[in-house]
DNA sequence: GCGGCCCTCCCCCGCGCGGGTGAATCAGTC
DNA sequence: GACTGATTCACCCGCGCGGGGGAGGGCCGC
């Protein structure tokens, strides 16, 4: 079976490079683009994709709102919502609109590719894994897929979010009442989950997601 | 002259321990208190203070909107912002509505008497040192004080945008086209400015000045 | 012209951080 | 009772980062 997908996104450059990587594919079609929230909804509701790749921001209507009713629809397509992660809304309410998945848009197109088979077959997830385990600790209340097996733990939440204080490890221990070893262990294991490379990603992270606001 | 201070803070511990701090001191004194954004600025006209102790968190009013009714009064005292920083507003946003200087309300009582101490005097400052670098580099509309003399080099504003990007000195090394060797001048030289430790906390401050934005 | 600032690049050094591996304790689950 | 997962702590190692000091060229203003 052919999996179908609808490219929405303002930037024509961008659906472009999404149709070539996606049309070159035996596998995947694409069904239709859309260049704003409100074409977005119309597209899918006529066409019936079985993944609509989503941009956050557009016009008219954005990625959020737009994601919210293409999922309002009657047995309603998959939605991967596409952020630039430097410029984008916070990827944590995204979530609680349903999404299924992200992807960064500097992706390399076999994650793209690859994050269109996982939801397409049924599966939730993420690019960077990061993003669910932090919405997921941010709140029980995470939506559709919250099950995800890098979920960050409780003490992992709370050494992250001093992390995101600026605090070092020897810091956090005291914080804690812990050894600087223990704190260096969740540090570690976070950063495995999040897919970050160092704390300074992490931080990013944390204000990507809404983990940490900064108001 | 004795230095006549108000303080605005919804929380009575807080104006509590800075009564304490301000009325130990021969050269300042305490004009009043105010528990939210409409108090102060009815005390602010009332009670003509040389500088208000401004809490960006306030009930009915808020901190920002505060500081601009009071200093649309004529012959304004000065105003100082007071942040939890990892709880508050952009502090940008506040030094565009005309504050004179910032404080952190963990910061030792000598910087926060040295802070009322210098405002007092005409002189526009922050702590730490951060925070007008950073709104400085963000645009040339600083408000007044614009001239801080450690604001941002083009450059290092460049730098810290990539650093806040998660980029290592590497990365950004390359991407700036420039030795790694030049990228670790410039965030050492940032990181000075700053009073930031180590790059973390430079994201960190970038986030909550608003010199990056996760939106 | 000369001083000052910015940008560029070099050296050395120390340490905090991140990666790998292993393990003990305790909770809840099957 | 066995099993899984979370939390705690330990050792090792390598490297990127941050701190110090120094240096040359370019541009601008006094």
């Amino acid at each position: 079976m052919t999996v179908t997908v609808l490219l929405a996104d303002d930037e024509r450059l961008i659906r472009a490079g999404l149709a070539a990587i996606i049309g070159a594919e035996p596998d995947l079609a694409v069904a239709g683009e859309a260049g704003d929230g409100v074409e977005v909804v119309e597209a899918a509701a006529r066409l019936r994709p079985d993944v609509v790749l989503m941009d956050v921001r557009m016009p008219r209507l954005d990625g959020l709102t737009a994601t919210r009713r293409v999922l309002a629809a009657p047995d309603p397509p998959k939605v991967i919502v596409v952020t630039t992660f430097e410029n984008d809304e916070y990827v944590y309410d995204a979530l609680k609109a349903g999404a299924s998945g992200f992807l960064l848009k500097r992706a390399r197109p076999e994650e793209i590719l690859h994050a269109v088979r996982m939801v397409a077959g049924g599966d939730t997830l993420l690019f960077p894994a990061a993003i669910r385990a932090l919405a997921a600790a941010h709140g029980p209340d995470a939506g559709p897929g919250a099950d995800w097996h890098a979920r960050l733990t409780e003490r992992e939440a709370d050494v992250l979010r001093l992390v995101a204080r600026g605090r070092s490890n020897a810091e956090i221990a005291a914080d804690l009442f812990v050894s600087p070893q223990t704190v260096k262990t969740h540090v570690g294991n976070l950063l495995a989950k999040l897919g970050a490379r160092d704390r300074t990603q992490a931080v990013i992270l944390a204000y990507e997601t809404g983990f940490v606001t900064p108001g």
